[in-house]
This record gives C-alpha cells, structure tokens and sequence, in this order.
DNA sequence: CAAATAGTGTCTCTGAGACAGTATGAG
DNA sequence: CTCATACTGTCTCAGAGACACTATTTG
C-alpha cells in the first residue's frame, strides 16, 4: 500500500428537517482551524476500521444528541478536489439525513456551536471548504425524492396527519398544494400511509385521522411537483 | 494529517453499453494480485493530486481506448467496508459510465484482458472485490434513470432513429414498449430529440428519419416502465 | 350560531395504452 | 405486386387539477 498516495477520508452530513414551517438545515460553528469560528456542516474523520454508514450514523447521533435517528439517512455523494481541504489531501463521503423535528442540538467535540438554520435565511452565508456545493447538492436531492418515494414522511413523527405532511411538501418545495386533492391522492397512493384509527383531540376544527408511514418505497403514481 | 487513519482511494467503473440487443458491461480479468485471474470491472488509484471524475475519466479512456468519451458518466457511490479489499484501506468511488456501442475495449495496465459481457449472461460469476454489488447498484441506477431522464440516448450513436432509441430502453429494461405508442411520446416531449432532417437508407421498410439528442435534462412527462 | 379544519363528490382536461389505418421504401 | 418498417389518427380509461359540498369539532 506504501506506493499508493494517501488520503484522509471524512463523512459530512446534511441534516434537514422542517420546523415552524421552515426547511432547516443543521450547522455547526467550527471550534477549531481551519476555518475556525466559520459555519460548517458537521462531520468528522472516519476512524481506521470503521465502515461509511457507521461513521455517518456515530457522526449524526454526536451532533443531534439523539442516540436512534427516526427519520432517513442516504449516501449522497463524494468530494475529493485537491485543495479542499488546506489540511492536505481529504475525500469527504456527504450523507443526506431527513428528521422530524428535535430539541435543540448539541455542540459535538470540534464544534463551539451547533444550531438548526432556516435554508431560506442563508442568503450569501458561505459555508467552510465546499460545503455550499454539498448543502445545494442535498437539498435538491431530498427535493427531488419527495415526488417519486415516501420520504417526506422523514420529516413527520411517528404518527402524523395528512395536513402536517402536506406541510412538508409545500415546506420542502416552497408551493401551495390544494388540501383536497392532496388528500385524495395521498390516501389513494397504495402503501403511502397507514390509518392508526385514532384522531386528533383539542384542535380547531374537525379531528383528523391519523397515520403512520406504510411499507410503500416508490411511489407510484409520483407526487407532482409542478401546480402546472 | 498524521494523527488521521490513512485511506487508499480508488475509482471504478461501472460502464454499460448495448450491442446486439443486449445490455453489456465492460468488464476486465485481474492480472496481478489480489483477485488475480477473476474478473472485475475496471478501476485504478486515485492520483496524488488528481480530482476524483477526472480520475475516472481518465480510467475510461485507459479502459475503452477512446480519448472522449461521447456518452454519459456520473458519479454512482462510494463504498468503504473494512476488509473489502485485502491490501489494505481502500475506499473506491464507483462511477456509472453509459456509452454507445464501441470497438472491442483495451487491456488496461492491470488487466490481462477487457471485454463486454452480457449482463443477462453474468448469472452466478462472481466479482472480486464486492463489485458485484457495485455492478447491481449501478445496474438498478441505469434503469432508474431512463424513466425519466433523456439518458438513453448516451446509448446511441449520435444520430439514431426512434427504433434504435426503442431498442435501448427495450433492452435495458427487458420489456417490450408499443413502437407507435413510443413514436408519439419520444417526438411530442419537449427537448428529448431534435431532427436532424436526413434519414436512413439502404434498411428495409420506409426509411426513418435521424434524431439528435435534445436539450432536456429532465423528461416531463417520464417514460413509463410498465406496461400495466 | 359562526369559524375553522377534515374529508368527499364531480367535472374537465391531459396523457397512456390499444390498435386501425396510411406512407414509403426494398425485392 | 408483397413485405417490412415508419408514422398518424382515434378511442378509452386513469389520474391531475379545480372547486362545490358535506362533516365535525371549538368558541
């Protein structure tokens, strides 16, 4: 292995979720060089003999301080650019993680702070090394996988109503979507969602049935994105 | 650096083409150790300092023969397991190459041996390494995309007819699609082919007329895959 | 009661699939 | 001419979008 060049190998995580009707991504304040005192996404080295998903998932439970992570988590891409890093040669794994909402986030070992961001207030915040480009790969994958898989069901608790997951979507993808015909096809898509047979209490207006996330993977017919 | 586990970083490459209906991936026979004599798909170390799709663009050319490859490539996975790779460390990115039908491929400086093999026939041969499951992964990749991507083009020459486009999807798929049902929906979507104005002569039957792949990145409506 | 939210019914239009029919070449 | 392939027209049915209407709660 001695002549084969060396590389330092990482996992970064884009960690959204939608919260007071917001699509937030999880940042840390990077506590220590290089771009210290500057906004990353948060992740850290793999360790010598442990695999990818593990490293995402020990990474993902440090910074959310949640030891199971309910929601989904997806390898979505890798970046080696020589020069990303000033440290020397580093390939970062980025993983695409889809939560419900939780308490506020903990600070991990490397960071001076960690804090859920609304996606639409980052404005020109730029991000350390090239974590921007990872952050608008991420949220146009978990945009694009909302139309044809269950996954905004990621972004519910456990059990949900179909006016919370209609947020989502209209949330995720910054549209109106008509309350009634999203009804009709979300309980109308087979394996989407599953009725719990229990209902909302206290709220204004009539109850709503709950439910949970059916087995379906693919949704098919798709959810359209496009109010053409 | 030195405090960070070190990695080797691979690519390899999953590269499909089509020839003589049927779907074909380029696979290479291992002429040095480990693995040596079992049957692979093409790959190499990542240079000192060389970004990762040029890497694998250069280990296209290496394989194919061809300087510029005139289809599709795209970054497909990153695969780390500890153990996978008896040498040591190795994170490989994997990268999902579609290419028209092309001269016999080159023995690379690794390899004893290059050729296309028919998935369909590929039954229990088994890789090295764990490309099989690259192999399934970019495989399932491929078929996804050609729903609703106007990719199966990468698997044409750079003028073809609407038959040859049939015949890709046809056979990346394994199903049969109506050719005038077919016809209607390739020229009435927006972007996926533009005529060229010229036609085929010499085949049998009235002789059809020459597309170009069009500037669509993304197909709405999408191709269907069933035929329910 | 009014207001608010949940859920249903129904209409129209688009597009997929089935398939008859027409066009244009080779032999 | 026949045969083969390219292409067009038309019918039917499923599903998306628009939106009127009914149902069930709180205040």
């Amino acid at each position: 292995m001695a002549e084969y060049p060396p590389f330092a190998v990482t996992v970064d995580l884009v960690v959204l979720t939608v919260r007071a009707d917001e699509l937030a991504v999880l940042l840390v304040r990077r506590g220590v060089p290089p771009y210290e005192g500057a906004w990353a996404l948060p992740g850290g080295f793999v360790g010598a003999d442990e695999d990818l998903p593990d490293a995402a998932v020990r990474e993902l439970a440090e910074e959310t301080g949640l030891p199971e992570p309910a929601g989904h988590l997806e390898q979505l891409g890798t970046y080696g650019r020589p020069g990303r890093d000033p440290r020397g040669r580093v390939v970062t794994v980025a993983w695409l993680a889809l939560l419900p909402d939780l308490p506020a986030p903990v600070a991990g070992t490397d960071a001076a702070a960690a804090e859920w961001v609304p996606v639409a207030g980052l404005g020109r915040r730029r991000l350390a090394f090239d974590h921007d480009r990872i952050l608008a790969d991420g949220l146009e994958r978990a945009r694009a996988k909302l139309e044809y898989t269950p996954l905004a069901t990621a972004f519910c608790p456990a059990e949900f109503t179909v006016a919370q997951l209609r947020t989502v979507y209209e949330t995720v993808w910054g549209t109106h979507l008509d309350p009634r015909n999203f009804h009709r096809k979300v309980t109308g898509t087979p394996g989407f969602v599953t009725p719990v047979g229990r209902s909302t209490e206290g709220d204004r207006g009539r109850p709503a049935q709950l439910f949970r996330r059916g087995p379906a993977t693919l949704l098919h017919p798709p959810m359209l994105r496009q109010q053409r």
